[in-house]
RNA sequence: GGGCUAUUAGCUCAGUUGGAUAGAGUGCUUGCCUCCGGAGCAAGAGGUCGCAGGUUCGAAUCCUGCAUAGCCCA
C-alpha cells in the first residue's frame, strides 16, 4: 500500500472503471480450439444476434445473457425482448415468442421458454454440454484465456510501501490483490507490467536515517537525546548494529555524513527485506522504480514545463501551481513551494507523466483506502497531462489483524506490528492469499490468525484445495486399476447424463466468463467465489456419483469430466497465486 | 463545517451495467461412513436489504433527505 504525505483534496468521486475497449464487442473474444465448439454464452449470443439482424432489430446495448439465478429457469437467460419493446413497438412477450420461434430450429437448444415479463430461457441439450470436456482439454492451460484486453498495455503499480520498515499485513493484502490482478489481466489478453514505486526521496528517508543514527549512538554508549520523530521498531537497532559493523568510524563522522551513511544503508537493507518477503509471498514486480531517479533525471521540472505549456501550470507568489480548479478541485495546488522544495504531489504527477511516456494505455494504481481523498486530484493531474481515463485507482481497505478475536495493534512508527513475513510463516502463503482475495478489496477485512490457520470451512482455501486433491487421488487410483479417462467423442462421453454431470459441465463452461468479469471489474474475488462454487459442486458430485465402481464406460467418462474439473480448479487457483497440491 | 466509503440472516460476507420467490459460508437443529480421502454430503429454521420518500413494467441496485460507523480534509 502506498504511503503519501500529500494532503488529500476534495472533489467528486469517480467510478474507476477501466473496462476494456471491447466490452460490447462480438462474442469471438475467447480463444477457440480448432473444433469451433463454442461455449454456451457465445453460441446463444451468436444465434440471437443473427435472429435480431434477420428481423431488422439492432442489438440492444444493455443486452445481458447470463445463467439465471434460479436453475429452474434453464441454463441461460436473455433479456433482449424486454429491451426491444420500445423500438419494436410490441409487447416484450410477443417479441420473445418471435425470437423463440426463430431459434427453435437450433438442435443445440433442448427447450426455449418465455417467462415473467419477457425473459427468454434456454436449456441446452446434454450433448452440447458434454462437448465442454473437449473444449477444456484442447485449450489446456489456455482455457479461460481471452482477447478482451486486445493487447492493451497496462501497468499495475502496487505495494510501493516506503522502505522504512518491514511490510505488514496491510501491505500483504495490496500485494495479493495486485499480483492476482496482474495474472488475471494477462489471462484476459492485456499486456501487463507490474511495478513497485520506491519513495526514496522524501522526508521519510531522513527520519529513517535519523532513527538509525540515534540507535547507533545509543549502541556506542553516547546517550543521545531521543529524537522527536523516529521509527521505534526493534529492527532499527539491528540495522544500526549492522551498519556500524560495516562502518566502524560511523560515530566519528560529521552529522550530515553519518546521517547519509545510515540512510542509504538502512534503505537498501530494508528494501532487500521487502523484496525477500514479497518473493516468499509469490508476488512479482517487473520494475522497481526509484522516486530519486525521477528527481535526478529532471523529470519533475520537465513535467512542470509540460504543464506550463498546456496552461495547466503557472508561477505565482514565488511558487509553481497546478491549475486544478479548472478540473473541479476547490483550489489550485502547490507543486513547488517558494523555498524551492517540490511537493509529494509534484513527484506523483511527474511519476505518472513518466508512466504514460513509457507507453502504457492504462495505469492501475493500488492504494490504501485512507488515500481515497487523493484520487480525484491524481485523476485531474492525469487529465491535465492529456491522459483522461488512463488512470484507474483501486483502493484496498484496512486489514484488522486478530488473534482469537482479539485485535493486534499495528503501527510502523510505534514499532509494534505483525509483519507480513510473520503472518506468512505462521499461516502459510496459500491461506493468506486466499483470505485476502475472498473479499472485494474496498471492504474491511478481519484477518484472524487462528481462523486462517484452521483447516475447516471457516477457511475456504482448504475446501477448494481439497476438491483438487480428491480428484488427483482418484486419478491415481484409476491409473493403478488401469482405468483411463474417456476420449472426447460423443459416444465415449454419453454416460455423462445425470443432473450432477450437467451441473459440473455448466459451471466449467462459465469459467472464462468469470475471468473476463474479474479482469473487467478488476475484482479477483470473483475468481475466489467461482472456485468455491466449483469445489462445492465437485464435493457433491463425489458424494453422489461413484466413479471407479461405476462400470468401465461410466468410470472412463466420469474420469474425463473430473480431469477437467481438476484442471480448471488449478487454473483458477493459479490466478490467485494459490497452489493446487496433489495431496494434503 | 465539507467530502469519500460503507450499512443485506445471530456472525462473516456475495449480489457484475436496474430483472424472476434476495444468495453463500459459519453458527444452531436433524440425518448420512460394509463403498474412490468425512478436511465431505443432505435437510430444517433464520430477512422490513439502516430509515423515509421519489424515478418505472420492475429497485438491495438509480435519485433526494435523514440516521449510524470508518476514513480524508478544513
Amino acid at each position: 500500500m502506498k504511503k503519501r504525505d500529500g494532503p488529500p483534496g476534495k472533489g467528486p468521486s469517480r467510478r474507476l472503471d477501466c473496462a476494456g475497449k471491447h466490452a460490447n464487442g462480438p462474442s469471438t473474444r475467447f480463444v477457440q480450439g480448432a473444433t469451433k465448439q463454442m461455449r454456451a454464452k457465445q453460441h446463444l449470443e451468436e444465434a440471437l444476434r443473427a435472429a435480431l439482424a434477420d428481423k431488422g432489430w439492432a442489438w440492444p446495448e444493455k443486452a445481458v445473457i447470463e445463467p439465471p439465478k434460479d436453475k429452474r429457469f434453464g441454463d441461460m437467460s436473455a433479456n433482449v425482448a424486454m429491451l426491444l419493446a420500445k423500438e419494436a413497438k410490441k409487447a416484450p412477450r410477443a417479441i420473445a415468442e418471435d425470437l423463440a420461434a426463430a431459434l427453435s430450429a437450433d438442435a443445440l437448444f433442448e427447450k426455449i421458454d418465455i417467462a415473467g415479463p419477457g425473459f427468454l430461457n434456454f436449456t441446452f441439450a446434454p450433448s452440447f454440454w458434454r462437448k465442454t470436456v473437449g473444449v477444456i482439454r484442447e485449450a489446456g492451460e489456455a482455457y479461460g484465456d481471452s482477447t478482451l484486453g486486445n493487447g492493451t498495455r497496462v501497468q499495475v503499480e502496487y505495494v510501493s510501501a516506503n522502505p522504512t520498515g518491514p511490510l505488514h499485513i496491510g501491505h500483504g493484502r495490496g500485494a495479493a490483490l495486485g499480483d492476482s490482478l496482474v495474472r488475471i489481466m494477462e489471462k484476459a489478453g492485456y499486456d501487463v507490467e507490474a511495478e513497485y514505486y520506491i519513495n526514496d526521496a522524501g522526508r521519510q528517508m531522513n527520519i529513517l536515517g535519523n532513527s538509525i543514527l540515534y540507535r547507533a549512538r545509543e549502541l556506542g554508549g553516547k546517550n543521545p537525546a531521543e529524537p522527536e520523530d523516529y521509527y521505534r521498531g526493534e529492527y532499527i537497532i539491528d540495522i544500526a548494529r549492522a551498519c556500524m559493523a560495516l562502518n566502524p568510524g560511523l560515530l566519528d563522522l560529521p552529522e550530515a555524513e553519518a546521517m547519509e551513511v545510515c540512510k542509504v544503508y538502512g534503505m537498501n537493507d530494508i528494501l532487500q527485506g521487502i523484496k525477500d518477503d514479497l518473493a516468499a509471498f509469490g508476488v512479482r514486480h517487473d520494475v522497481w522504480f526509484s522516486e530519486k531517479s525521477l528527481v535526478a533525471d529532471g523529470k519533475v521540472e520537465e513535467t512542470f514545463a509540460d504543464l506550463t505549456a498546456s496552461g495547466m501550470g503557472y508561477e505565482a507568489d514565488g511558487a509553481f501551481w497546478f491549475r486544478s480548479t479548472q478540473l473541479g478541485d476547490d483550489k489550485d495546488r502547490v507543486l513547488r513551494k517558494s523555498n524551492g522544495d517540490t511537493t509529494y504531489f509534484a513527484s506523483d504527477i511527474a511519476y505518472h507523466d513518466n508512466k504514460f511516456k513509457r507507453g502504457f494505455d492504462l495505469v492501475v494504481d493500488i492504494w490504501g483506502a485512507d488515500h481515497h481523498g487523493y484520487v480525484p486530484r491524481m485523476m485531474a493531474a492525469c487529465e491535465a497531462l492529456g491522459k483522461k481515463g488512463g488512470l484507474a485507482v483501486i483502493l484496498v481497505n484496512l486489514v484488522n489483524l486478530l488473534k482469537n478475536g482479539e485485535p493486534i495493534a499495528m503501527s510502523t512508527r510505534a514499532g509494534q506490528f505483525e509483519t507480513l513475513k510473520d503472518v506468512v510463516d505462521e499461516v502459510g502463503s496459500d491461506a493468506s492469499r486466499f483470505m485476502f482475495l475472498s473479499r472485494k478489496s474496498d471492504s474491511k477485512l478481519d484477518f484472524d490468525l487462528e481462523l486462517v490457520k484452521q483447516q475447516s470451512m471457516d477457511n475456504p482455501v482448504y475446501y477448494v484445495q481439497y476438491a483438487y486433491a480428491r480428484i488427483r487421488s482418484l486419478q491415481k487410483k484409476a491409473e493403478e486399476a488401469g482405468t483411463r479417462a474417456a476420449e472426447d467423442t460423443p459416444a465415449a462421453l454419453a454416460p455423462l447424463d445425470t443432473e450432477h454431470d450437467m451441473e459440473l459441465l455448466r459451471l466449467l463452461d462459465q469459467y472464462p466468463d468469470y475471468v473476463e468479469s474479474a479482469a473487467r471489474t478488476q475484482s479477483p474475488h470473483l475468481i475466489s467465489m467461482y472456485l468455491q462454487e466449483l469445489a462445492s459442486t465437485l464435493h457433491r458430485y463425489y458424494t453422489n456419483c461413484h466413479v471407479l465402481s461405476a462400470g468401465e464406460d461410466v468410470a472412463a467418462a466420469r474420469l474425463a469430466l473430473l480431469g477437467c474439473v481438476a484442471d480448471v480448479l488449478k487454473n483458477g487457483l493459479g490466478l490467485l497465486g494459490v497452489s493446487a497440491p496433489d495431496s494434503m
